[in-house]
DNA sequence: GTCTATACGCAGATAGAC
DNA sequence: GTCTATCTGCGTATAGAC
């Protein structure tokens, strides 16, 4: 049951704005929307919100860091998980990046769009946490080649290309037809294995 | 050699103002560039701008649009080569497909990020083009299918992927360290191949 | 910690002379 | 067709009472 503001307290306000900040940061665009526009959303007046952030860019700057801290925590034990082979361990991974980054908004690759909106230290700190991710998704694949599991000509580039099939997903979904987000993300671990598997 | 307006004369002021409006749009992104920056750009008064367009929002509709007209007139004749074999055809498309969404800046399957700043026709009307290439790009796998030569289970999905795999390399590459634009090219060409291989 | 009121600048767009 | 000057509104952010 999700939580409920009249029921538990004030839970945090906080984390509130940022809920509703990132979502429509992702509808609108960052610029487009307002500092009144975040206060509306969260129900408190806009001078209330400088009470909890310094300023808009540390609430995009704090809002896709959560994701992010969130995205790594989920995935990258599933990468690191010696009970599967790494296949399996691929596999598993792209499914869970795709419904991630559908479910909660902001995506992963994108923190590049936002380059002009965050100071150079907070951009760097969330491609830092962005190469997190993909050097774990790196080693796996590299084991995977030494198993002969996999073959892969340039791992940098066929990592590359991995991200950004999964990152689109987002993108266009939902102006798809009747297509179950399994059936998607299914499909896409096979997208995925196909690529990295022996030509 | 680059056309100099000193020369040439005026060339065409409104050509201009697309060149540059487009070059900062992408780096600068949409809501953050002013029309007193876009009337900088070309040298004019942002007042002198509204002669040649309505407003801002059709300076950014009507650079997709060329963009679009361009890239579409270029990669689908491809597309539909019958001198050369569907693997050759997208192969060749690929390569095409890298090389133009980053020499000219804004990008193919991105229209969707300006949803929120073009009206519904004019979005309608660039996803119109986009889907003129999409289609074109289908149809030469599905020949492909037919003949034996590719294997795919679901085209809709497969050919999404391929166009976020390609679209994505503009997102990262000035980033990338010693490699060639033609190593990357071949390298996804190669890479398209693969995920269009009978098993 | 939350509010009302407001400062201040820059945004997009227009008027009207030349 | 280009300019200078300017309108009007909304943007981020702050002051100061409660």
């Amino acid at each position: 049951m999700a939580r409920n503001r009249s029921l538990d307290g004030d839970v945090n306000v906080a984390e509130e704005i940022l809920d509703g900040a990132m979502r429509l940061f992702n509808e609108l665009g960052y610029d487009a929307t307002s500092i009144r526009d975040l206060a509306e959303a969260s129900g408190i007046s806009s001078s209330t919100l400088y009470h909890h952030y310094k300023n808009k860019q540390e609430i995009l700057y704090t809002g896709l860091r959560r994701f992010m801290e969130n995205f790594n925590k989920v995935i990258i034990p599933v990468l690191q998980n010696l009970d599967e082979s790494p296949t399996e361990r691929v596999m598993h991974a792209s499914r869970l990046h795709i419904e991630l980054s559908i479910e909660r908004a902001m995506e992963l690759r994108h923190v590049r769009q936002f380059k002009a909106s965050l100071t150079e230290q907070q951009l760097q700190d969330l491609l830092d946490m962005q190469w997190d991710y993909q050097g774990a998704l790196k080693d796996v694949i590299k084991i995977g080649c030494a198993s002969g599991e996999f073959t892969v000509a340039d791992l940098g580039l066929t990592t590359m290309a991995i991200m950004d099939m999964l990152n689109g997903v987002r993108g266009w979904y939902s102006s798809l037809g009747p297509m179950s987000m399994d059936e998607i993300t299914n499909y896409y671990a096979g997208l995925v294995r196909k690529t990295l598997s022996p030509a």
